[in-house]
DNA sequence: ATGAAAAGTGTTGCATTTACACTTTCTATT
DNA sequence: AATAGAAAGTGTAAATGCAACACTTTTCAT
């Protein structure tokens, strides 16, 4: 066994998580950010964040800071990076993990996000963010866009059931840059995991477009490695 | 200011950090393992890890880890994740950063690495790993192959100057896959950040091949964003 | 009846990637 | 001195993937 002394003589330190909460409307980004009105920082902006309690798991811990301020407890969320720092959070140290999830921006809780004063920014709107929340969410967008080039992910930012322009749109707001629809409707149509409901949705158009869903199943089928 | 119990009515942990160190030699790449002499998982094989002490960030941290193991304080190095499930450490909790690093095989400290009962082992032969250590050198693995991909860190597995086959021969370990020699060379030939030396080297065939290095300033001109 | 607004639909050219085999150079051996 | 062996070095053609591009259909509101 390990002697007691091959732990204590260590220091410990605070644990925490922040989290990048990534939504989408009106065909942009968006971020959950708290005005903070509560200390330390009171006034200024910054994430989402909680401290790890004991017997929580990092991945646990952001789950619950998510659900704290959103409702939501099924949402998609990635670990991006650890930011240890000594003096990043002038309080005292605490090493601080940050996540991004993915909200599908119908779905959250409006008294939740209300009642921690918190506010649906525009990513080009962001203000500056306490500590080094600023780095922590162009770490968080420069992996989140990854991960969309790679796999659907963004699809967790629709309802369960969207029309391909909804999801053209998604995705010229995550990669910043327009795309053509005719190659994406034809990329769309050779991945078979995204599947035609064969419900109309009326509301964006007076035609009418078809609805899709993402097939889990046939996407993991696909692609398990 | 943050009220005293905002920081203290929460819990602290060990930090840790895990270092997967990888080499190249023999056309394979492998890992320097801990067959561990010490306390905790005696006689068991590990990473090489440590501690994160007071007023050292994570980045310092495993980089004093790896040059305690190999004497080389200059290696690239990036954090891969944070594990931090409770019951990772059968011990304490332990919350530990994993980060990878690539060492020119030639250049280690062998005295240090010895002192340390460390070894070199090739990839398909790694044995079981403490822990969750096993989880770690996949998703560094994984991360390094990424990375690979996208910018030429595999270089820093080479000495300063190397041949085109050694560099083919590196990325064929690690894409796992054998790579056409011509159209590889296409490839680097496009490349201006890949410069001839002048200089040939005769020890590994009869004829001689030429000697290439990397141009760090040429590269960071072509892929600043 | 008409106009507006979004949905839906194929083809062609271009660029990139892949497949593929022989010659050159040198040295160690006979 | 001749030769065999071993790795270095070199170009072209086919195929595939990606990018550019414009008009018709449908429905509802006016």
């Amino acid at each position: 066994m390990a002697p007691k002394a091959y732990y204590s003589i260590h220091p410990k330190f605070h644990a925490a998580v922040d989290c990048i909460i990534f939504g989408f409307e009106e065909g942009e980004l968006s971020l959950l950010l708290l005005q903070r009105d509560f200390e330390p920082a009171k006034g200024q902006w910054s994430l989402m964040g909680g401290f790890v309690e004991e017997g929580e798991s990092l991945d646990d811990a952001a789950r619950r800071v998510v659900a704290e301020l959103t409702g939501l407890n099924d949402l998609y969320m990635r670990q991006v990076h650890t930011y240890g720092d000594p003096g990043r959070d002038p309080g005292e140290r605490v090493l601080s993990t940050a996540y991004y999830a993915l909200v599908d921006i119908k779905r959250y809780d409006r008294e939740l996000v209300k009642a921690h004063n918190a506010h649906w920014v525009k990513l080009n709107e962001i203000p500056h963010l306490i500590f080094d929340h600023d780095r922590m969410v162009q770490d968080a967008l420069r992996f989140m866009r990854y991960q969309a080039t790679v796999k659907p992910v963004g699809i967790n930012l629709l309802p369960e059931e969207f029309t391909l322009t909804q999801l053209q749109t998604l995705y010229e707001a995550i990669l910043g840059e327009p795309i053509d629809k005719r190659n994406f409707r034809k990329r769309i149509a050779s991945m078979d995991y995204i599947e035609k409901t064969g419900r109309i949705d009326k509301t964006l158009s007076r035609k009418g477009a078809a609805l899709y869903r993402f097939n889990r199943e046939k996407f993991d089928g696909n692609f398990k490695i």
